[in-house]
DNA sequence: TGGGGCCGGGG
DNA sequence: GTGTACGGCCCCA
């Protein structure tokens, strides 16, 4: 029977006793099946160059059961983009599990290649499979389990055209798990409160003193439910971690995976739920910069909603839980509808990069950006018959990166940003740059650079440079059918997610080879990338000067220039027709504020939008109070405000700070706790912090984000900084937030503009109670 | 007073 | 667990 189904997920599962691939899968009806594949062979290579066959042989049969069930081929193949001999085996998984554990013992890890890759994911590999794509697939019915068709693959007709996705099942899960103690323990505290929403209701589970009643019916509720997608936040680093050792604890297993499979944790700190997707949006959440705690609720105004309900931090779950529990339940439930929501928005770059990694969607949001683009890579490698190469040991070693000019302090008028268009990944395809044609010595049909002492092979074009060609093709391919579609239809939202994802691969790959923790790491490589970034940005400074063209900042792929169009028209001629790179006005600032720091600047452009650069307005380790009162000031700076009515307003603001008006939530400042305390050698205010909410019984992990609050008392700051949640507005020290908050961020932008420090002093020590008569301009 | 530890955001 | 460059705080000697 020829069938069209939606491809989700692979995994491997029995077959007549035998480990073999399942294919998940769901219909047009959203019904599930499971396509059985017994025919795919699980193999791996060994070095041919220096090991005779009969010996490989001898070794097998003597020390492997299932050595007759081995297949062995003499292949050619390309390592590092040179052909060389390996022999492959192949045969069913079990065998070839066993023979890679002899043969590493035998020979050594490094003679065995492509050893290290999971089977199911060498089915993808190998098969160039899509996932969340639909395939026409030829099949045969085997029986049905647990609601679930199985059915035997015989025969595969490719990927089908649809774009839309199947009906899916979505869930969305929250909850409330506090202690009175600190944090949650699993062996001593219950689940107090379960909420899942549908899309349409909400159920909820809440039973005094009861939690393995709760568990229970949560539990079965989700296996008839039987949903394709399960939405959490933070489930992967706590909910199903705590419900796992909780429900194991009570005696009673949640079983809501599929075909009853346990609930496990998984790859890369993944939770996995057999046969669902569980996607956790805190990880979408963190790879987003502009969110500055990762909370949902910022995610949730990120992406256009408005947050109708009081927020409770989870410190302070069971206060509430006591106290004012409707409050909480309240906000556990709009936690629900939101993710719910949110994912609706999500879904389409879910799916693309998903399918476009090959990476199931079930943990494609929780492999960082470096394992992303390793699984593209991984596929285009074996597409153009290269052996995967391992990680191997090396040591750190730091390379020069961008170039980066000191800018010309002040206010400008007038000011071009000229960027180069994918400035990295134009230098790879260029220079034929890759781990494999990088050199260190010179050579015939080698271009040297001698300052570097590294080469790169011309003769051959790079694995990185064709990977960058066709992701560059396949943008411009989907980037052209969207021109003439409906931008409110699915077909355009699903090909702009796609474009997106394939323009954040392109710009991945260069710190995917500097990255010391990939297979196809080359130091050299990416030392080449930034040396050749930097030789461009200095040829077109100089070119610059030699026109007359003004230039004042430049950051490793840009140049800031007085805006004198046809000097500049004459650079970008120059950049194309010399440098063969592209190049174009970004942006032209109408004003534009430089103090003498780098990467620290403010501009207006003629659409009125204004951006912050570097400065501590955009860093979430000021205080709000203190960042919004430099939004302030760079506003009136951007318009040519008068001196005397910017310092009428830090004035105010100082004034508000003394009389103790300001709220606490204003006065918060945010740090992220980045390694286990014990490793931190340094006395810092949100390390103090930290350590005493961990005293108090609170798990303080990597990644948390520390409010506190200074107050007022001698000694240094990290022994009077105390939680936000603990500090009491009375002891606030006022000082503090007047002469290191307010103060410095207000002189940062106003000193390049000719306001004194002395001015700025008298300002904060003038700005109490009924001076401002004696203050001085 | 200056160097080290640490953090966050830029391109 | 993609890269390096950079500024600026706090602490401590």
């Amino acid at each position: 029977m020829r069938r069209k189904y939606w491809f989700y997920d692979v995994s491997s599962g029995d077959y007549e006793g035998r480990e073999v691939i399942w294919l998940w899968t769901v219909d047009e009806e959203g019904a599930f099946h499971i396509i059985v594949d017994p025919n795919f062979k699980n193999y791996f290579y060994i070095d041919a160059e220096d090991l005779e066959l009969k010996d490989l042989k001898l070794n097998l049969a003597s020390d492997v059961l299932g050595a007759s069930l081995l297949e062995i081929r003499s292949v050619v193949k390309k390592f590092y983009g040179v052909e060389r001999r390996f022999y492959e085996l192949s045969g069913p998984n079990e065998h070839i599990k066993e023979a890679i554990q002899v043969l590493r013992r035998i020979y050594g890890e490094e003679m065995l290649f492509e050893d290290d890759i999971r089977f199911t994911n060498k089915y993808i590999l190998v098969k160039g499979l899509n996932p969340c794509t639909w395939y026409e697939f030829e099949v045969e019915p085997l029986y049905e389990r647990d609601g679930v068709a199985f059915e035997l693959l015989t025969g595969f007709h490719g990927e089908s055209r649809q774009m839309t996705y199947p009906p899916l099942k979505i869930l969305s899960i929250d909850m409330v798990i506090a202690s009175k103690y600190g944090a949650p323990d699993p062996k001593k505290d219950p689940v107090l409160y379960i909420v899942v929403y549908d899309g349409r209701e909400f159920r909820e589970f809440l039973y005094e003193d009861a939690d393995k009643r709760i568990l229970e019916e949560f539990d079965s509720m989700v296996d008839q439910l039987s949903p394709h997608i399960i939405l959490t936040f933070n489930g992967n680093s706590f909910i199903w971690p705590y419900l796992i050792e909780r429900t194991r604890y009570l005696g009673s297993p949640l079983t809501i995976g599929m075909l009853g499979i346990d609930i496990h944790q998984s790859l890369y700190g993944h939770t996995s739920i057999a046969g669902r997707i569980h996607v956790d949006l805190k990880e979408y959440a963190d790879d987003l910069p502009m969110l500055q705690r990762k909370t949902l609720e910022e995610l949730a105004t990120f992406l256009g909603f408005e947050i109708e309900i009081q927020p409770v931090d989870e410190l302070q779950y069971y206060y509430y839980w006591v106290n004012d529990r409707k409050r909480l339940i309240e906000y556990v439930k709009w936690r629900a509808y939101i993710l719910y929501r949110a994912f609706q928005i999500i879904r389409d770059q879910l799916f693309s990069l998903s399918s476009i990694t090959g990476i199931p969607p079930d943990y494609v949001f929780t492999a960082s950006s470096g394992r992303q683009a390793e699984y593209y890579i991984m596929r285009k490698a074996i597409e153009y018959n290269e052996v995967i190469p391992k990680v191997s040991q090396r040591g750190f070693r730091s390379y020069p990166g961008g170039l980066v000019l000191k800018p010309v302090k002040g206010l400008h008028k007038d000011i071009a940003v000229i960027d180069y268009k994918s400035m990295y990944p134009t230098i790879i395809m260029k220079n034929n740059i890759s781990p494999e044609t990088v050199v260190t010595s010179p050579g015939p049909n080698i271009i040297f650079y001698d300052e570097l002492s590294i080469g790169v092979k011309m003769d051959v074009k790079g694995l990185f440079p064709q990977i960058l060609d066709h992701l560059v093709e396949e943008r411009d391919r989907v980037r052209s059918l969207m021109v003439s579609m409906d931008r409110e239809s699915v077909e355009y939202r699903v090909l702009d997610a796609r474009q997106r994802v394939l323009k954040i691969l392109a710009n991945t790959l260069y710190g995917y080879m500097g990255w010391l923790g990939a297979r196809w790491y080359s130091w050299e490589g990416a030392s080449l990338v930034t040396y050749l970034g930097r030789r461009v940005i200095s040829s077109s400074l100089r070119k610059a000067e030699e026109i007359g063209l003004k230039v004042i900042y430049g950051d490793t792929d840009s140049l800031f220039t007085i805006y004198d169009k046809d000097k500049v028209d004459g650079l970008l001629k120059w950049i194309r027709e010399e440098l063969g790179l592209e190049a174009k006005v970004d942006k032209i600032y109408r004003r534009l504020l430089f103090t003498e720091a780098k990467k620290r600047y403010a501009g207006v452009t003629y659409d009125g939008v204004v951006d912050v650069v570097g400065l501590e307005y955009v860093r979430r380790d000021w205080c709000d109070y203190a960042r919004e009162t430099q939004y302030i000031l760079i506003k009136m700076i951007l318009e040519d405000a008068s001196k005397d009515k910017m310092i009428d307003v830090l004035r105010s603001r100082i004034r508000r700070l003394r009389k103790r008006e300001v709220p606490i939530s204003e006065l918060v400042i945010w740090e992220q706790i980045t390694r286990p305390l014990e490793e931190y050698k340094a006395n810092a205010p949100h390390i103090a912090v930290a350590r005493k909410l961990a005293a108090e019984g609170w798990r303080i992990k990597r990644g948390m984000f520390i409010g506190y609050i200074i107050l007022s008392g001698e000694g240094p700051l990290y022994k009077r900084a105390v939680h936000y949640l603990e500090a009491d507005p009375r002891e606030i020290d006022v000082e503090y937030y007047i002469y290191n908050q307010v103060l410095p961020v207000a002189k940062r932008v106003l000193e390049p503009v000719g306001v004194s420090e002395k001015t700025l002093e008298s300002i904060a020590s003038s700005s109490g109670f009924g001076l401002d008569a004696f203050t001085g301009g």
